[in-house]
DNA sequence: TACCAAATTTGATCTGGGTCAATCGGCTTT
DNA sequence: AAAGCCGATTGACCCAGATCAAATTTGGTA
């Protein structure tokens, strides 16, 4: 049925989302412990950084590397470190005591994780394809900030941002039908990676089916009829690794926002 | 049917969650405009604000009082104030264009609202019962804050909480089932109301029918029968402008968290 | 090239919660 | 105290999306 392959994107968001496709490239630079050339440089929490800074908070984190579904950490855990995402995809969720799982995002290169009043993380994330972060630990990344409140103002604004993104996810799961959902969904995700790479027809979707459903509250089969559904109409067409927007004014009015 | 009437919780959960029995007493104290003995000063913004500088603080804000129902600002409203809400209950929100409502949560005392990267305010509140705020015009706060690190930190403290609450509110909206979402909001507005007032198994509950459906993801209809079928099985009495807490370990079960 | 495991799609059926439509009950007004 | 209004409750019915059950496709591997 599904005729046309994906075309390999640019490098860039190619590297940037990690290994979304089954590409093995190596993930971390050989240049990759200076901060000046980082990748996400532009636009993560240390885009506040002065040069002079930045040499000093070099220092601080350390590159780590997590493969395929390995867990960076888990809810609940005694939060020791925080985490700038460097390359890849995370997905963050919440589990019911009986399994059930909500996915309350998707992190990608430039996101900031790990704030918690608690203590603790209150949600959990792992890699959806290889990953790169750049670790922090608490203590030392705590004492560094004190004294640079524009890096607290950087990370205030990333969390005022996320905040926004929160509310419109509570408007999508409690009040969008399933048709609406994926569409606002993959609207709001060719808009997040416009920043990271070409702004393209083709949305890379690394994430699987039931990391859509979780995302949305519905189920893996009401997603793949309404992916299914939508094609049909001429509005998506599937491809390998995510979908080709076929018909963006259709999409946007199918998302009614 | 519901035989007990409400009994009148203490006069200062009732003063500070503002009129949401028909008591009308007066809601601006007579000496309320001074920062320093100010309902919210232990847990606001201002909390984090030193005797010498709330002086000047006390400068910056004026009190504003709203009607039930009346509206404070709307999304897409440009922000030019931030507010500090002092006494009453909010409903946040957001609209889709054909009406329907997402409540994204509900604001009591001690709140902060008006952040944002965008400019623009990106959910309304409007007033459930009377309601009082302490306005500050953005510019002035802004100068004031840039200056004073540890206020901004006690803002990121708010906004970190407020992300936690966003994402429990996610699971609550995509995963649980309507008895489910009916049992933890209770228990979590229970919980929530206990720094402002004394703990009680009388929950007090200012907002509508309406306003639970649009907070829940559920119609009217369902919450009303979902909090009949609760009484029914001796987990809560429905009580005049609010609930009674019979069975605190069945409600907590039915909430599955 | 064949085989196995996992992910996805498709089909058939069921059901929780939505929709539509009366009441009901408590306030307010007259 | 009667009338009117509005929010809340209740009942009857329906449907979007869940559940259960196969296929089918994909990816990895021998």
């Amino acid at each position: 049925m599904q005729s046309a392959r994906w075309t390999l994107p640019g490098p860039e968001i190619c590297r940037r989302l990690g290994r979304w496709m089954k590409a093995s490239v190596t993930m971390i630079e050989p240049n990759g412990h200076f901060c000046s050339d980082c990748a996400v440089r532009g636009f993560a929490v240390c885009a506040s950084l002065e040069p002079a800074e930045l040499r000093e908070f070099e220092h601080l984190g350390r590159r780590v590397h997590f493969g395929s579904g390995e867990t960076v950490f888990s809810e609940e855990d005694i939060t020791t470190s925080f985490y700038n995402l460097l390359e890849g995809v995370l997905r963050l969720y919440k589990l019911l005591p009986d399994g059930r799982r909500q996915i309350v995002g998707f992190a990608l290169p430039g996101d900031f994780l790990g704030m918690n009043l608690s203590g603790r993380h209150n949600f959990s994330a792992d890699a959806i394809g290889e990953v790169t972060v750049c670790q922090f630990a608490k203590a030392p990344f705590g004492r560094f900030m004190e004294e640079r409140p524009h890096l607290l103002r950087r990370i205030n604004e990333l969390a005022v941002r996320e905040l926004s993104q929160a509310r419109d996810h509570m408007v999508l799961l409690g009040r969008r039908a399933a048709e609406e959902k994926l569409a606002s969904f993959l609207l709001a995700w060719r808009q997040r990676l416009q920043p990271l790479g070409g702004a393209s027809d083709m949305v890379p979707l690394p994430m699987s089916r039931q990391d859509i459903a979780d995302y949305l509250g519905l189920t893996i089969e009401t997603v793949s009829r309404t992916f299914t559904k939508l094609e049909r109409r001429g509005a998506i067409q599937i491809v390998h690794g995510g979908i080709c927007l076929r018909d963006r004014a259709r999409v946007e009015a199918l998302a009614a926002a």
